[in-house]
DNA sequence: CGACGTTATGCAAACGTGTGAGAAAATCCC
DNA sequence: GGGATTTTCTCACACGTTTGCATAACGTCG
C-alpha cells in the first residue's frame, strides 16, 4: 500500500494528500484502528498510547477526513439552509443565529439560495440530498409551497422559519403575527386613529392573514368599523407599496394612519408620503412590521414590530438538533413580537383638513 | 454483504438508508461499477444497457452520494465562505453573488461566520479543512490577519474579497477605492467645498487607507491645503461616527462636508448632524461609501460610492473557480466604484455662519 | 475452426474512517 | 502455576463510489 502510494506520487502529480489516519499509525506503530479509537478518547485503549498517539496526530497536524468519517456513520454534521435570497436583510440575521448554533454544535452550515425559483428549487434539494445533509432550515419570507414536498422525500428533519403556508405537517418557528400586528394596530388606536388603514403583503401568504387578522381584532376590540376601502396591498417591497399608498391618498377620505405588513413596504409608504409633500407624523402616522435595522435610520424613524430573527434561526437550529436527535420537540414554536414605538406614529390631527 | 445489511436491518433500528448504486445494481442484474459508468455516460457502456439503468434509477429517485464520491475523487465540490457575520449587509451581498456562482457550476457553499474572534476563526479553518473543502473565499471588512496563514497551510486555493491586510501572496478582488474617493472628494469640491473632511475608519486597514488617500490626491489636484484637523477616524459603524462628527463640530472653522469611509459611518454623521440642528445638504454635505441598500432611505438619501457587492462575489468565485482548475488567473482583480450622487451633496452656504 | 480484434461487462482495489470480534498480553485469584 | 479475567491491541469488514485491469461475448477473417 506504502508503495502504492509512492508510485502514484511518481506517475502522476504529485498530488498533495492530507495526513492521513495510517500516517500516523504507522508513526506511532500501531494499527490504524488503534488511531482511531485513540482519537476519540475510547476506553479500549490505555492512556500511556492513547496519549503518545495524540502527541503525535498534533504534531503532525492530523485532521480526520469528515467525508471518510460521514461515509461510515451515515452522519455528515451538515445541515442544509435554504433561503430565497441571502441578501434579503431579514433572512440573512436568521441565518447568522442558525449558523452559530450550528457551529457551536459541531454542524456545518450549507447555504442554498432559492430565488424563488422553481427550477434553482429543485437543483438546491437534490444538492442537499446529494450531499446527504442531516437537516434543513427553510427560511424565506415566500417559499414556494412547490419543494416541500420534494424535501420531505429525502427523509430528513426539516424546520421552518415563518412558514407562510399553514397545515403543513413540518416543524416550524414562528412569530406571532397576531399578537404583533393587535399590538401595533392598538397602538395607533390610543394616539387616537379612527381611520386606520393596512398595507399588506399579496393575498395567500400566512403571516399576511394572521397581521390582517391582529389588526381586526383590533378594531373590533375598540368598537371601531371595518372599512374595506382601507385595506389595500401590496408585495412586501418598497415599489409596489408606493402605489398601493397612492390609492390610499386618493380616497375621499384617506386615513390617518398606515399599518404596514413589514417595513420594507413602510419604507415605500415614507416615500410615497413625502412625495405628496405629507408629514410623518404630523400628517399621518405609519408603522412597519419586522424592525429591521434600516427602520431607526428612516426619517422619521420608524415606529415597528420587532422579530428576534436571530434568536429565531437559534430556535430553529435548536428544534432541528432535537428532532435529529430522535426527540420530538413541539411542532410549532411560536415567539412573541414587540413593539418598537419611535417618531413615525402620532395622534392625528385635531381638526382632519 | 446482502445478507450482512438484513441482519442489520433487524438487530438494529430499521434505519434508512438512501438507494444506493448497489441497489440499482441489483435491479437492473448488472455490477455496480457498470451501473456507476453507465450514469456517467461513459462510452465503455451500450446504449441499451446504459439506459436501462438510468431508467431504473430515475424510477428508484437515486442520488449519488457526494460524500462516497468526494472519498475516492478527493473533490468534495465544496467551497469554504468564511465571514465576520453574514448579517453585514455588505457581506451577504457579496455570498449572494458567490452562491450563484457556485449553485452554476456544481459546488456548493459551506458558510461560516467567524465575528472577528480568534477562537471562533481557528474553529472554521478546522472545520472546513476537516470538511476537505476545495476552495476558500473570505469576506470580510475585518478580517484578521492570524488566520490567513492558518488557511493558507490547508494547500487549498483562497481568494479575498475587499483584502484589508495589503501584500499578502493571495489573490484577491478588491474595489478601486482611490479612483472611487478620488470621485467623491471631487464632487464635493466641484460643488465648492474648501474645508472637507474625511472620517475614517481605524488605521491599518488597507480599504481605508487607499481611501484616505484617494481624498487627499483630490485635494492636491484641486490645490486645496490638506488640514489634519478635519480627519478624524471611527470604527466603520455608527456610534463611533457620532462621537468623531461632534468633534469636527467643535472646531474652530467645522467642515461644510464630511466624506465617511462608508454608509454605516454616514449614517451616523447624519444623526449627529440632525441632533446638532443642521440640515444636510443646506449647512453640511455629506458623502458614503458602498452605496448600501439604506442609502436610497436616508433623510436626504445619501450621496455615496457604490461597490458592486453581487459582482464582486461573482468575480471572486470565478477566480477561484479558475485556481482549482490549475490555472493562474490574475492575483488582484479591480473592481470600477461608481459614484452615485443622490441628496446629502450640494454647494455650500455662500457665506458661512 | 481458431486466432484476433472489439466491445461490453465484471472484479477488485482503492479513498479514510468507524467498529465488532477476537487474539495476545497482562493481571489476578486461589 | 494454571486458569479466569481484564486490558490492550489487531483484523477485517463496512460505508458508496470511481476506475484500472481482466475477461467474457461476439463477430470477422484467414
Amino acid at each position: 500500500m506504502l508503495f502504492c502510494k509512492r508510485v502514484q506520487n511518481i506517475t502522476t502529480d504529485p498530488v498533495y494528500r492530507p495526513t492521513s489516519i495510517k500516517d500516523i499509525a504507522r508513526k506511532a506503530n500501531v494499527s490504524f484502528s488503534t488511531v482511531s479509537r485513540a482519537l476519540q478518547n475510547s476506553p479500549l485503549i490505555s492512556r500511556r498510547t492513547a496519549e503518545k498517539i495524540q502527541k503525535i496526530a498534533r504534531e503532525s497536524g492530523y485532521r480526520a477526513s469528515a467525508v471518510a468519517r460521514g461515509l461510515v456513520t451515515q452522519k455528515t454534521k451538515t445541515i442544509g439552509v435554504v433561503v430565497t435570497s441571502i441578501a434579503d436583510p431579514f433572512v440573512s440575521e436568521v441565518v447568522d443565529g442558525i449558523e452559530e448554533c450550528c457551529n457551536d454544535h459541531g454542524y456545518s452550515v450549507i447555504l442554498a439560495n432559492s430565488n424563488a425559483d422553481p427550477d434553482r428549487e429543485r437543483k438546491v434539494v437534490q444538492a442537499f440530498y446529494e450531499r446527504r445533509v442531516d437537516g434543513i432550515v427553510v427560511t424565506s419570507s415566500r417559499v414556494g409551497a412547490l419543494y416541500i414536498p420534494l424535501l420531505s422525500e429525502m427523509r430528513v428533519p426539516i424546520v421552518l422559519v415563518n412558514n407562510q403556508h399553514p397545515g403543513e405537517f413540518v416543524h416550524s418557528v414562528m412569530i406571532e403575527n397576531v399578537q404583533g400586528s393587535l399590538e401595533a394596530t392598538n397602538h395607533l388606536i390610543q394616539l387616537g386613529h379612527r381611520r386606520i388603514a393596512y398595507l399588506g403583503d399579496r393575498f395567500g401568504h400566512q403571516s399576511d392573514t394572521e397581521r390582517f387578522s391582529g389588526y381586526r381584532r383590533a378594531l373590533d376590540g375598540a368598537a371601531l368599523p371595518f372599512v374595506p376601502e382601507l385595506v389595500v396591498h401590496g408585495d412586501g417591497k418598497s415599489e409596489k407599496a408606493i402605489a398601493a399608498t397612492e390609492s390610499l391618498l386618493r380616497l375621499k377620505e384617506p386615513p390617518t394612519a398606515i399599518f404596514c405588513y413589514n417595513d420594507m413596504t413602510a419604507l415605500g409608504v415614507l416615500r410615497a408620503l413625502q412625495a405628496h409633500g405629507l408629514v410623518v407624523p404630523t400628517d399621518i402616522s405609519v408603522v412597519g412590521f419586522d424592525d429591521l435595522f434600516i427602520a431607526s435610520y428612516t426619517n422619521p424613524p420608524l415606529t415597528t414590530v420587532r422579530q428576534p430573527r436571530r434568536r429565531m434561526g437559534l430556535l430553529a437550529m435548536e428544534s432541528l438538533l432535537h428532532l435529529m436527535s430522535g426527540q420530538n420537540p413541539s411542532q410549532a414554536i411560536t415567539v412573541a413580537a414587540e413593539l418598537v414605538i419611535r417618531e413615525s406614529s402620532a395622534p392625528p390631527r385635531k381638526s382632519p383638513k
